[in-house]
DNA sequence: TGCCAGGATATGA
DNA sequence: TCATATCATGGC
């Protein structure tokens, strides 16, 4: 089982990085290995200390996955800067962010509007067994993410109806169009500055502020985009924003204030913050 | 069982 | 350019 070794400078929490909410196409098994489907292989990782032990994908691979690249340490040092996101980073430590397929990511979070983690997760794998391929793997069964056109081609509703979108459906049909007619759309969003990126994102049927910020952060490195939903809401409230009125619908100017007083506040890395305060937000479930 | 959820869209002022 | 109503589903 190959494996990689990280330093004392490169912090990485597997448990954090994948349970965090980031990605819905992983599982955690009781003995402590995770499972997940990413890039068309079926891949299992396991960590032990330091020690990152892998099979399915090379090292190369990995190190990119988990963006082994990026000096997380100074990044986290550089949004560090009070109490609160001190305490988070401190409960979360190691959490990475993965790079993720833009279309997968695209059409996950088409799937993650007003809802939960566990319905976003079943969704998305229904998706992929409905449209991708299987993956045999002894007596197991995965599926690889479908491409766009697998979805757009299908002509019949039934299979994407089987999938449990609801008023989602007709947005993730009508993208998968979309980015099936045009090939280049992901390498057109990584070639724009962010604010124009998010804005050509949000053409996407399905896609608004907070899904075009989240496919920005996990899909194109774009670490100034602060994804706002209820519950960073309720968190930026309470612990920054205490002037921004309980509970109500967030609207488009509360949501560019917060993630103006954000990138201000957190610096050009908001993005890595933002994951940090919502993964840590058990605490605030009361 | 009713409320809530990694919100977006259509509508009407 | 705004606020507001509505949307389908599943988890808890």
């Amino acid at each position: 089982m190959p494996r990689i070794t990280l330093g004392n400078d490169e912090p990485f929490s597997l448990d954090q990085t994948l349970g965090c909410g980031q990605v819905f196409r992983w599982n955690h098994s009781p003995d402590g290995s995770w499972t997940g489907v990413a890039s068309g292989k079926v891949i299992r990782c396991r960590q032990k200390g330091r020690t990152l032990s892998f099979t399915g994908v090379d090292e190369p691979f990995i190190r990119h996955y988990f963006s082994f690249d990026l000096d997380l340490l100074a990044i986290l040092e550089s949004v560090d800067r009070d109490p609160f996101i001190h305490a988070a980073i401190g409960q979360c430590r190691g959490l990475r962010l993965i790079r993720q397929p833009p279309w997968e990511c695209l059409c996950s979070y088409i799937c993650a509007t007003n809802t939960n983690i566990p319905a976003i997760r079943r969704r998305v794998a229904t998706l992929a067994q409905q449209f991708g391929d299987a993956i045999q793997e002894g007596e197991n069964t995965f599926f690889s993410f479908p491409d766009p056109s697998r979805i757009s081609c299908t002509g019949t509703a039934s299979a994407l109806a089987e999938c449990g979108l609801g008023y989602r459906e007709p947005y993730v049909f009508k993208t998968a169009c979309d980015t099936t007619a045009h090939e280049t759309w992901a390498e057109n969003i990584a070639a724009l500055p962010y604010e124009e990126a998010r804005r050509e994102l949000m053409k996407f049927s399905g896609i608004g502020p907070k899904a075009a910020d989240c496919v920005l952060l996990f899909s194109f490195q774009t670490f100034e985009a602060f994804p706002v939903d209820v519950w960073i809401r309720r968190i930026m409230r309470e612990h920054y924003l205490p002037e921004l009125p309980p509970d109500t619908a967030l609207t488009t100017r509360e949501y560019d204030a917060i993630r103006t007083f954000a990138r201000k506040h957190f610096g050009p890395y908001c993005g890595i913050a933002q994951e940090y305060i919502y993964a840590a937000r058990e605490g605030s479930k009361t």
